[in-house]
DNA sequence: GTCAAGCGTTTGTCCTGACATTTAGACCTG
DNA sequence: CAGGTCTAAATGTCAGGACAAACGCTTGAC
């Protein structure tokens, strides 16, 4: 069957977006794009707009919408950006099959944990201030022997212990309350006081646990231990944090979603 | 000293792009925006651009260089999803400090080594077909039983051993040579082919070598291993692969970048 | 029958213009 | 001298138009 006048449902890629119901607010402060993007987001996490099908031609989604083109555009490339669709010249803006999730983020363990319905709790082993050492001063761009704080602490998920974080930072960046420590997680604590957190440099690998984190983890001496070492930076390229953390690998592993550069 | 003419140089963040040389190609097929973006991310590879310092307002960039507003931003805005640089509304747009250097790629293992010298061999243990498990017939999204290709592979660096690798795809997808599997990576076949790679989801943990896996790495039985997991896919959200990868935790670490989702 | 050329469709790139919002600093006032 | 207020400057948002390039499909020629 070759050719059919096809009113609609070309195979199995139809332009489903028609029969979406789509409309922006233009007395909202939301940027339009922005509304648009995630009245579409919302589309494609519901399945209201199929894997696979098409999004229509620009032009008339954005007569149908009363917007631009660059605004569509705009719209539409932050999904592209995020994995959610796939462009191609000549042929149209598809919505992508695969089960995207996050593309990974600068997420905590404490956040981690408490989306995956975990109930996360903390316990603070040490709060204290102590001189850098060689390798810390480097990772935090300060003098070696100059004051850093130091926070220890068990994260323990479900009552059980699932890591030991151990975090240095600038002492002059954050008055680390320990009760407060306990009771959030470290990140949250940094933007609280107005810190934007940028990017970090992350080092994952593993070894074998030795008796004292063996014991603090519940784990046999000699048990194989996931290792992150993280510096993070600031949106001025300010090192604000360098965490040297180690996980239980019989209970954790860290999953994530990475896109291709293009 | 409260007020000075400031001829230049206001305090440490001085606008230095004027003294580059900038400028674009108006009869190359490449881009406009992409020209600008390249000249301008190797002017701060290079320290021609200082950390810290605004880059100057975007109408007057526009002009001196004989382009639009809107083209400049989107040299500037490529710049800014990579990470380096910053831009503040009412301030302008700054280089930052931090030494960013990939926001985490979908890179292979293959790729990895050679970027850092290692010279990367590869010895094919196996190359066979298969029919899938239920946990590959999972992540593939095929029926169990199929037939699946399996790929098994010792990565070494400096004729050290690194790595155990078990890849699994779709037979129909890549006719793999056994010979040409040896000379370069997997990732480099499937792009050869034309297969576009997309998102890939990954879980990395860590456990302990069992009597085979040491002897292929030439580690002791019961050491850390570094455990990965990934399954990717191409822009059609079709699976390509399941890899089941094993590291030798001694002598190997992910090491990666990444960017906060703003 | 097969392959190549042509055509329409769709996204990619680029331009010009306008107004809104936010920030930092200077200014003025109490 | 401290405080809020106003202003200039920069990026953020949005519109509307034009042409180029790539893709898929149809048509045509051999």
């Amino acid at each position: 069957m070759p050719k059919q006048p096809e009113p609609e449902q070309p195979g199995g890629a139809a332009p489903q977006a028609a029969a979406l119901r789509l409309g922006v607010d233009r007395t909202s402060p939301v940027p339009l794009y922005f509304q648009l993007s995630q009245q579409l987001e919302a589309a494609i996490e519901q399945g209201r707009l199929a894997p696979g099908s098409l999004l229509g031609n620009e032009i008339e989604l954005a007569a149908r919408l009363g917007l631009s083109r660059p605004t569509v555009r705009q719209a539409i490339q932050s999904l592209v950006d995020k994995g959610l669709l796939v462009r191609r010249r000549g042929v149209g803006t598809q919505v992508l099959h695969s089960k995207v999730r996050r593309p990974l983020e600068l997420s905590s363990l404490y956040d981690d944990l408490e989306a995956a319905g975990q109930r996360p709790t903390t316990r603070v082993l040490r709060n204290t201030v102590e001189p850098a050492t060689a390798r810390i001063a480097a990772a935090l761009g300060v003098a070696e022997g100059a004051d850093v704080r130091l926070v220890e602490r068990l994260r323990y998920a479900h009552d059980e212990p699932m890591a030991r974080l151990r975090n240095h930072l600038p002492v002059e960046l954050l008055d680390c309350d320990t009760a407060q420590l306990e009771s959030t997680g470290l990140y949250r604590m940094m933007r609280a006081v107005g810190i934007t957190l940028h990017s970090a440099r992350q080092s994952v690998g593993a070894r074998a646990a030795d008796a004292e984190e063996a014991r603090l983890l519940g784990e046999a001496p000699g048990a194989p231990l996931l290792a992150m070492e993280r510096t993070t930076f600031d949106d001025t390229g300010r090192a604000v944090e360098f965490g040297d953390h180690i996980y239980r690998a019989s209970r954790y592993a860290f999953e994530f979603q990475l896109l291709v550069r293009p």
